[in-house]
DNA sequence: GCGGCGT
């Protein structure tokens, strides 16, 4: 919990210069010094959706990648299982979202141990960030996974002012290749076309302009299945979440109003129970490495 | 006062 204090405007304040896009608008504004290294934590909306721009600045050199909001938690939980994990048994991860991979990798050299960051996404150069580990257990990749945590609530506590926008941008998520368990929809759905569409045009319930309608997932835990099914009725639209286990199945109804609190509180209990599942992988973590030794 | 990455 030191040397991070968003307070000046002037945090990220020469980066604007460029002036990518003009309308982004900040929510939460972090900085973290790590040895010589200073981390930039923007997280910004815009009418696309809502980002967390993360940069790295050196004495001469300044890199960044950009999450996707629906990629925080991921990113939370991945660094939470390198500050965690014993040093012979860190792997490497690869995290997709939407249509960027993120690569996580352990480097050492006389510097020290680092995690290298790194973002590839279709049309752009790839980017990455190093986050030294640090020497004493606040600094490095803890100082990180501890902003990380509170932009993560922030986050939360920016809920969107209206409803109705939240629905497209969240489900813009639920394009992810989740791997093994990726449910190809029903075969009517380009992949390029769940990146873009969606611009929260949807305000009317009961109509099936999106295409959402039959984007479904699967995950699996232990013996048990559960299936996410995106529908809509004359009510409106509906996630239905149903467990699978031998013969027995059961559903729940979830209304795409309440669909972004089920997430923050998923997320709740992901973060209060992160000693238990550390180095669980979730659906679309995977391990891509054999271990280091 | 660092310096890693990949070109």
């Amino acid at each position: 919990m030191e040397g991070n204090s968003g307070g000046g405007a002037a945090g990220g304040g020469p980066a604007a210069g460029g002036g990518g896009g003009g309308s982004d608008v900040e929510l939460v504004s972090k900085t973290l010094q790590v040895e010589h290294k200073l981390f930039y934590f923007d997280l910004k909306e815009n009418p696309r959706g809502r980002y967390l721009k993360i940069s790295e600045k050196t004495s001469a050199t300044r890199s960044t990648i950009i999450v996707p909001s629906s990629g925080i938690s991921w990113f939370l939980d991945l660094f939470n299982y390198y500050v965690n994990s014993e040093e012979h048994e860190l792997f490497s991860k690869e995290l997709q979202l939407d249509s960027k991979v993120f690569y996580f990798d352990i480097g050492d050299n006389r510097r020290g141990r680092f995690l290298k960051v790194s973002e590839a996404s279709v049309s752009r150069n790839r980017s990455t960030i190093i986050v030294p580990a640090g020497n004493s257990p606040d600094e490095g990749w803890a100082a990180f996974r501890n902003i990380l945590a509170e932009i993560h609530e922030a986050s939360g506590l920016f809920a969107m002012p209206n409803q109705k926008s939240s629905d497209g941008e969240h489900l813009v998520g639920l394009s992810d290749d989740v791997g093994a368990g990726f449910i190809p929809g029903h075969g009517s759905q380009p992949p390029s076309s769940s990146e873009l569409s969606v611009d929260r045009a949807a305000d009317s319930p009961g109509q099936d302009e999106t295409g959402l309608t039959g984007v479904s997932k699967v995950i699996r835990a232990d013996q048990k299945r559960f299936f996410f099914d995106l529908g809509n009725n004359n009510r409106g639209h509906f996630l239905r979440i149903s467990e699978v286990a031998g013969s027995d199945r059961s559903s729940i109804i979830l209304p795409l109003s309440g669909l972004r609190q089920f997430h923050e509180v998923i997320g709740h209990f992901v973060e209060i129970t992160k000693d238990k599942i550390e180095g669980m992988t979730g659906a679309n973590v995977r391990t891509v490495d054999p271990p280091q030794r």
